[in-house]
DNA sequence: AACCTTTCGCAACCTTTGGTTGCACTGAAC
DNA sequence: GTTCAGTGCAACCAAAGGTTGCGAAAGGTT
């Protein structure tokens, strides 16, 4: 039934601005809290906070330099993450399959019975 | 960069107890506020407000029945929510493999360099 | 050294959302 | 008709996403 300890995994990726962070990082490699903000239609305290739930379960790392925090994607954990995404998914999918089968089953059933 | 429309599908599945409820009903049929509420930790009108965001969505679809509203997957979209899901990971991967392949790249010029 | 700029972190505040309790209503069953 | 289970609506509370407004610290300029 897939509420476990990845709760905060899902909610830390359900975020529609989180994932457009991550997006951002990927794509353009490591960045700061104020670098993100600019391309982002939040302010910088809003990136932030959303950096340290990111960091807290583990998504990104921070490295200081000078005065700028540097943030990059662990790629290992993200990848994790998005192994779990789609499990969620398999199991959704397998489930819907399953009760389509059923369903033409009896649909199946049905037109014997009115064969008869 | 993936922040559309389908933000309300993200967040719809994003919370943990929509998404028991989900799994419920797909694993045990259609079923009720109250049916739902007596196999999760919060209260029926919790249970309600959530039915309500998913209705909303589409994912389900509410069914009167004397004075019970039977709740139902439309599994249709739930198969269309799945895939959005899925295409997301699938570009972080691939960006993540990218990210991979580009530092090996760079490794081995490092390599040839420290050759020469 | 003194100054200005940029980046950051902290605190106060607002709004939405997930959750609660309480109550009034309605359909079914006795 | 009274009783009982299921629903909906309203008020209220706490946490989360977002804002503004500061003060502090690292870097570059003169």
């Amino acid at each position: 039934m897939s509420t476990t300890v990845d709760d905060e995994l899902w909610s830390a990726i359900g975020d529609p601005t989180r994932r457009t962070m991550i997006d951002l990082l990927l794509a353009d490699g490591p960045g700061t809290a104020t670098s993100l903000s600019r391309r982002l239609p939040v302010t910088r305290q809003a990136v932030s906070k959303h950096l340290a739930v990111l960091d807290r379960v583990g998504l990104i790392h921070a490295e200081p330099a000078g005065r700028e925090r540097h943030y990059q994607v662990d790629e290992a954990q993200l990848a994790r993450a998005v192994a779990q995404l789609s499990a969620v998914g398999a199991t959704w999918d397998a489930r819907i399959r399953r009760i389509k089968r059923i369903a033409e089953a009896i649909e199946r059933t049905r037109h014997n019975d009115e064969g008869e």
